[in-house]
DNA sequence: GACATATAGTTCATCATTAAACTATATTGG
DNA sequence: CCAATATAGTTTAATGATGAACTATATGTC
């Protein structure tokens, strides 16, 4: 408790981690993004996915926005392009005159259907080449992490 | 070692860690960026920085695209705008009449350890809210997943 | 009830990135 | 030596994101 300015050895690690972070997220993106459907981002595939996940039939963009935590504009971009593939459909809320209410299609389910039945030879790749227990020891101190990233931000996304 | 198609647990497991490694850079990324001064991105950092913690003063832009595992076009766009700020020198390499050769300038290291100084409190408090011993034994097993998923993408990002 | 403020969503300019097409120079094998 | 191929770098169109400005509707307070 008396550092005055960042430890040395703290700032080494949290390099070599964010840095490691970074590469992880960036293979795994681009891993994922080539065996989706045509048309169909990361983005767009997640949506998608939270629906079903969480076995919502409707969700506004800004709480869409806020589960992804990205900003209402991105959301924005992502629910008008799945909404043009069919995927999902907009609609008035009907009890909030500025509202909007997302909701996925038949068409949606079965695009994230296939989108994880194309990612299935993928993983199962990866299961061959890493220890399931490895990689599952390491999901709880990443969320702890991410819980504490997540509540020490600045502001939130835009707002 | 029967397992037909992707271990349903494994997927799973995949799936809540790729999630929390994309969560945890977009936070990780938007604090760093937010206390990096004017002008300079996260990837016009990175580069000032491979050059010194490497102690080079000379590197060519495919060299650097490989480095980083960016496309030769997204290296050219940081190497242009570092240049543009004066951080980085561009010369024609004498011996391949194909080839460019990039170097730190003084106002780069200068903007390097600024850069630095800078990230200094972000990097205190974070200190203060994670435990070190915790994020460094993450490491490890984050390079071998990274190494992993590195040895076995598809093809190179282009070329 | 009116005014100030908060919230929902869109739009716009900008950014970093990718993939692909392109130019120019090197290298290799017949 | 030359033709085929490989490599270095740039350019372009597209993508998914940000932050800021904007419109429209809600809400809370006096």
């Amino acid at each position: 408790m008396t550092a005055n300015r960042p430890d040395p050895d703290f700032t080494t690690i949290a390099y070599t981690f964010f840095n490691e972070i970074a590469i992880i997220d960036q293979l795994g993106r681009n891993r994922f993004e080539r065996v989706l459907p045509d048309g169909l981002s990361i983005a767009g595939f997640s949506l998608l996915n939270h629906f079903v996940r969480l076995n919502k039939t409707q969700d506004t963009p800004s709480q869409l926005a806020r589960a992804f935590q990205v900003t209402k504009g991105a959301m924005t971009n992502t629910i008008h392009r799945l909404e043009a593939l069919g995927l999902v459909t907009i609609i008035a809320d009907p009890r909030d005159g500025r509202g909007k209410l997302v909701s996925i299609t038949e068409d949606g389910r079965a695009a994230r259907h296939d989108a994880i039945a194309r990612l299935g030879p993928s993983l199962q790749q990866l299961a061959g080449l890493i220890d399931q227990q490895e990689l599952e020891a390491l999901v709880p101190t990443l969320m702890k992490l991410r819980a504490i990233l997540d509540a020490n931000r600045e502001p939130d996304p835009q707002s």
